[in-house]
DNA sequence: TCGAATCATTACAGAATTTTTACAAAATTA
DNA sequence: TAATTTTGTAAAAATTCTGTAATGATTCGA
């Protein structure tokens, strides 16, 4: 389920949204001020964020423009208020994401929302590669193939994605939280038990001898990582 | 720089538009109707259109119509006549990519084409070929035609639609909300099941065995993607 | 206005994947 | 070494995903 975070310190707004988002099925977030909306939107990672410009503590642009250099992605939907600082919008490019004017009507909003969001997918993957070679292994998360040596390898969604965050951080030790919280998302939390499992289904399928990892390489009491070159 | 096409008949509005945009140093193009418009879309290759609806010759969702029918991907900002959400709905059904309804206040226009032109390079990266073969199946997507060797084979205007979009990036699986994004477009959200029947009746059409698809292909748990020579 | 074509929804069976569970094996600690 | 914690993994159970047929809605053109 998407989550969306609003940032709105009207709150007769910030009700009546929530409660419309809620009922489309979209799992609400809310925020009264610059200060904790731009915590919620670092600490709980969202899908969308609508912000209102003017706020308390922090205004909509400068939450926006922290957010993006921060490297911050997430896609931004602004709520502007009529004849608002209208110079504002205009000399700024502030990296929002697409703008919406009150007073607003709610199938538009919902229109751009569900834009911003079936878009989305393409930003997720920020420093995640495209393709990684593991001994004989070749993976494309692009074409989501994988193939050993000629063969090719049948992996699983979550398969391809525990090997790509893994390679994200080449080398690095990973610990299974971090592991569900990348791969599996905020809403679900299987077991810990769950990532043993896929870890061994993968050294079935990408190591030569499974019991001995040279590859997917345990550490014991922390979690996995990913080695290229273990000699 | 950035080329934006305007089409618009009014002329006091396309000035000023055009003085406004030049003075924010885009590179900008004019038309006056829906003819030369259209002509000016394909021939200039602008990055972005800002298209009024009652224009002469050919209003603007014809036009618009008729550019994403033939694969074109250039956003298009619809000027829609101050007036009923029907109409924003049906610019935006069409393949708009947005709209300001008039009179449109400046600082909102502006930003919706920065929005616009900051979304682009995901578009762009479009590399449609104007025809393909897929086994004994050839498309050509200018001519809005398809043969099965020699017969002519009838697809719908999605079917086409899917393909095109599937054969713009080959052998990449895509998901069905990114489908639904680019192929149904704004403001139209069927169900992702819908995808699934439209894949279906493509394969009865396409593959020589529906049940073992070689070409479009079932990514389980992601997506479909369109593969030329699997073995 | 009617009919044909297209499109969307729904339902459900069968696949495929994911999660849980249980217990053995290994590592760590004291 | 014994106790404790952690990990590996097989197998069962649960869940999710896909294919597809049937049905209804909508659109478009004659």
């Amino acid at each position: 389920m998407k989550r969306i975070l609003i940032i709105e310190d009207d709150v007769s707004i910030l009700s009546g949204l929530k409660d419309v988002l809620t009922f489309k099925s979209y799992d609400v977030l809310t925020a009264e001020d610059g200060e904790s909306g731009y915590a919620a939107a670092v600490e709980e990672k969202p899908d969308l964020i609508i912000l209102d410009i003017m706020i308390p503590k922090m205004d909509g642009f400068t939450l926006c423009r922290k957010l993006r250099a921060e490297g911050n992605s997430t896609p931004v939907l602004m709520l502007t208020a009529k004849g608002e600082e209208p110079d504002k919008i205009q000399g700024l490019d502030i990296g929002a994401d697409d703008y919406v004017t009150k007073p607003f009507s709610l199938p538009e909003l919902l229109a751009r929302v569900r834009v911003l969001l079936r878009r989305m997918p393409e930003r997720a993957k920020k420093n995640l590669p495209d393709s990684i070679k593991i001994g004989d292994v070749s993976l494309n998360f692009k074409k989501y193939e994988a193939h050993k040596r000629d063969m090719v390898l049948n992996l699983s969604p979550k398969e391809f994605g525990i090997l790509r965050f893994l390679a994200s951080r080449m080398g690095e030790v990973v610990t299974r939280d971090k592991l569900l919280d990348e791969v599996w998302g905020y809403d679900l939390y299987p077991t810990t038990r769950t990532v043993d499992n896929h870890i061994a289904q993968l050294r079935i399928k990408i190591e030569k001898n499974p019991a001995d990892p040279r590859y997917l390489v345990t550490v014991h009491g922390i979690g996995y990582k990913l080695e290229l070159d273990k000699e």
